[in-house]
DNA sequence: TACTATACCGACCGACGGTCTATAACTCAA
DNA sequence: TTGAGTTATAGACCGTCGGTCGGTATAGTA
């Protein structure tokens, strides 16, 4: 085989790209090293000078993405304009703008996230995005309980709290999409716009606020997620050759 | 080798006996199929006679144990006496009743669920425990809409996020574990209280109720939980020969 | 040009989950 | 009591996995 050398940073990228591509279309487990390998066109021993083991190549995948997510809200903690309330909003309005710009330019990332193989990969990048997050979230709530706009004992609390809203909306959509049929789809959509709206009051009167201060996403927000799906690029519905044996 | 027959059922129980205690000790992943096969003295043969896969073995795994937990419940739901909120305290205590007797009688066993080589197997267990548990969860709340207790539009809804703050509570209860020594430990237990009372106030505040409504355990049951591990028997510290390779 | 450090190759390894054929042990009707 | 049929067990075997290792080509430096 002849023997290509690249800048160690783009080959480095260039594999977690196509992990990532494998790990979401089959799953953490189901995908091999040598598919990884045999999709960047190297070979095992080059594998290894970038990374110590399969996990390894899971843990840095997992960072990029919380790196990138991250990423996205570095602004809005930092505005000196907002007051925690607006911050907060603002975090979690920009959360949910990440969703609807996912799902519409990648949807079939979006949906393979939730399948239930890759629950060993979601949860490392949801390890690592929540290891980034929690400071900002604890910090604006702080905030607002020093001027007096949130009435908490347990800002640490309430973040995990937010933290964990985020995720069980994760769990809501995964149903939906174990469903299948549009119809089941439309009930998902009801179930979610209704699972947020509860999560907003939750919110509210955890932090002590008064009802319909925190906004998650505007009414009708999870419908324009759900059936983005429509117009971004579709992930075929049988994907054809499975690389390992039976799902 | 010696043919060995024994009834069915008792060769079935074994099999679970012996890899619920191998996928605790190494995790799911670690703990090979010959392993189990080696503890429980049977051939691979026999093992597929049994169960189709590795796979269906952790499931039958999760459902005796989600099996288990939720025999323990039955009588309070059914009870007449009690109003729904009297009902979901009862269920909340009789929750922590059984955490408190697990952590007394098997701390080893409460200690390795939470290892995070163990994500699999717990997640397993607590995907079928939350099917068992979920439509009980929601009777409750349901009733206690209906009379009036309870003032919440989406008792499905409550009902996750009661189960998730269960969920959350082991997450802070991994964190203890994470540290180790003994003032960490004094620590951890104090973010514990602190954290199950914020779940107490937050579950009355999105329920509707007046403060201190809901009770999940007595003030300082959690230092009961956690200090158990002291009388209960103790996990050898240096688990001495892996399995298989590095951790 | 000679030397070193780095990037890369691919044969090889033990262990894994899973399959298959053979057969010992039970069941029960005739 | 026997023997046909079914169920439970054994263990050799298979392809693939993640990972190792000895070696080689390339880039950088002097």
């Amino acid at each position: 085989m002849p023997r290509i050398v690249k800048h160690p940073e783009i080959r480095r990228e260039e594999l977690l790209d196509h992990a990532q591509a494998l790990f979401l279309k089959h799953g953490y487990d189901k995908a091999s090293l040598n598919d990884v390998i045999a999709a960047a066109g190297i070979s095992k021993g080059a594998f290894y000078h970038y990374f110590a083991s399969k996990e390894a190549l899971l843990e840095a995948l997992a960072e990029r993405f919380a790196r990138q997510a991250l990423a996205g809200v570095q602004k809005i903690v930092y505005d000196p304009e907002l007051d925690p309330l607006a911050r907060l909003n603002a975090l979690l309005a920009q959360s949910r703008q990440a969703k609807v710009e996912t799902a519409a330019e990648a949807w079939a990332l979006f949906e393979t996230m939730f399948r239930p193989e890759n629950l060993v990969l979601f949860h490392r990048i949801n390890l690592a995005a929540s290891k980034s997050f929690s400071p900002i979230l604890v910090e604006i709530i702080r905030q607002g309980v020093d001027d007096g706009t949130f009435r908490t004992f347990d800002p640490e609390g309430v973040a995990d709290i937010v933290m964990q809203f985020g995720l069980a909306t994760h769990d809501v959509i995964a149903k939906a999409f174990a469903g299948g049929s549009d119809a089941d789809m439309d009930i998902a959509i009801e179930a979610l716009e209704r699972r947020v709206r509860l999560y907003e009051i939750a919110l509210d009167r955890i932090l002590g606020l008064p009802d319909d201060s925190i906004r998650i996403g505007e009414p009708g927000y999870v419908r324009a997620v759900m059936t983005a799906r429509r117009t971004g690029p579709a992930a075929s519905a049988t994907p054809p050759p499975k690389i390992r044996k039976g799902s």
